[in-house]
DNA sequence: AACTATTTATAAGA
DNA sequence: TTCTTATAAATAGTT
């Protein structure tokens, strides 16, 4: 939808990638909405930045309020109430769940910083004591060294 | 997009508003997984038909299951839904809100562990040529903030 | 942030 | 439902 077909893989280029994905967010949410609208669904989108800003859009389902209220059956009113209690469960337990994996991932990253600082101090320390040889700065290649308690309590969760 | 420019309005021909929602949610999950592609990012977009038919898309992968409502009585269930909307929904506010400021906390500290490694590299450069005077690692002042996830995460639950 | 050439989505029809 | 096609809408690259 441009003036080049885009290949369907991650951007390189940061800015680009910025524009591209301010543009597109928007698209999207506009698209939740219109579907929304058009189609009298309820729809959730979460979106999470490489920053970690959280853009969010949840419909909240048909108002009830207004004239056509009285029209509705005791039935329609079952159905949409059902609807709109399984909806709201699942959309909360969905961005809960999305909001925990985000969590996880910035325990390991902080793990691996961690780790990181330790072995520059070491070091450095060895070379204080002579030593001299300087080792490179290892570049996680594993992220699932993890068993800290936040971990374990995180898990609680799910 | 189509023969004919469309009102943002319900649709009211049932078997229009079905075709329409097949295909605009078709449209809505592929602009969501490009967007995923693209720019690198989490996306979650959860939609409820009103038939109950949940369709989803998220970037971490996972399905949910659909809705499965046990019978209850009807006014048992508008009872304990109108009762119970309330309260849900100011708990899963105070709980998001938690979340976002446990994310938050997180990314202060990884921000500071990314300095710091910085500031250690430095040193180790000057060491190396020769300057010899090692600074103290600083010592993370507001770290008491955040340093307890498990209290922050099990406040979650209460 | 605007612009516009293109691509893409989709409304209506078959 | 699926396909076709005219048209509306989104957006990639540009200014």
């Amino acid at each position: 939808m441009g003036r080049k077909k885009v290949e369907m893989k991650r951007i390189e280029d940061k800015s680009s990638r910025q524009v591209t994905f301010s543009k597109r967010r928007n698209g999207l949410i506009k698209k939740a909405r219109e579907l929304t609208v058009l189609c009298d669904v309820q729809i959730g989108v979460i979106v999470f930045s490489n920053s970690g800003k959280l853009y969010e859009f949840c419909s909240t389902g048909r108002q009830l309020e207004g004239p056509n209220c009285e029209q509705l059956s005791v039935t329609d009113l079952i159905k949409l109430e059902n609807q709109f209690a399984a909806a709201l469960t699942q959309i909360r337990a969905k961005k809960t769940e999305l909001m925990l994996d985000f969590i996880k991932a910035l325990h390991n990253k902080e793990i691996m910083l961690k780790e990181d600082n330790v072995h520059l101090e070491r070091e450095m320390e060895a070379m204080k004591n002579g030593v001299g040889m300087v080792k490179r700065l290892r570049t996680h290649p594993n992220l699932h060294l993890v068993h800290s308690p936040q971990q374990a309590t995180l898990s609680l969760l799910q």
